[in-house]
DNA sequence: TTGATTAACGCAACTAAGTTGCATTAAATT
DNA sequence: AATTTAATGCAACTTAGTTGCGTTAATCAA
């Protein structure tokens, strides 16, 4: 079950993720967070958020869960083809803007897909 | 540095993967093992055979990581454009044998690429 | 074959991400 | 205002992976 009451934890966290396509770990949000929210509550604030299709995870480097918001999903359809970028030099992670074509075996019956680039952006190529 | 010396543990741990694109996470590999190794051994071992282009890792479910055989590396060349599929049921893991083409964005330095598809394998297809 | 060198190992203690149980707080509803 | 229960905070926990250090064993040279 999803998000069902108004919450500041639920405003904040849909602010540090604003409009952009940037992707924020547990931890990031916590540290952009004005208020003093205790990390359970990010935890599974994240979670109801992903139920309803507010926001997607995926694994990025060093094993660490990442969330960015959503922009054609519902809580019915996830639709997340598009690739996502995490900069080596800067760690910052974002979502890409463009879907990649994925042939999949007959064999197999794929329901996810999660595709990471890692590399340096723009910023911080040398 | 990577492998120097010929042990038993190198030994074992590429009986356990054998020629199949089967991948395995250290704890797979610690249950595979016949004998007692313990687990830094294992995590050690496998940070060398990846330094030597043996094996490849990439993030799992679970914020895992899985480890297998690299058939067209070495310890300068790493190309793993091929996806790595993950069944929700069994949780087994492994590479499929086909490359994906990736356009990347003009101002990105893209350096490596994971790509990981979950769903259910013909096994474990209802 | 023996002795020296040091890579590889085992162990214990640690870190960091994420989870769980439970009592408390505060939205929403009546 | 009283009631209901979703959301929260806290502490304790789990699990993957790492680190420091003393010991073992692979390799090589005498």
């Amino acid at each position: 079950m999803g998000v069902q009451r108004k919450t500041k934890t639920g405003e904040q966290i849909l602010a540090a993720f604003g409009d952009s396509k940037e992707a924020l770990s547990a931890k990031m949000l916590l540290s952009r967070i004005e208020q003093r929210v205790n990390k359970t509550t990010v935890y599974r604030m994240l979670d109801k958020l992903e139920d309803d299709g507010v926001v997607h995870s995926f694994s990025g480097d060093g094993n660490v869960k990442y969330y960015a918001r959503c922009h054609a999903c519902s809580d019915t359809m996830h639709l997340h083809s598009h690739p996502h970028f995490q900069c080596v030099s800067c760690d910052k992670v974002r979502c890409l803007d463009f879907e990649v074509p994925l042939t999949t075996p007959l064999n197999l019956q794929v329901t996810e897909s999660q595709i990471l680039l890692k590399g340096h952006c723009e910023h911080c190529s040398s």
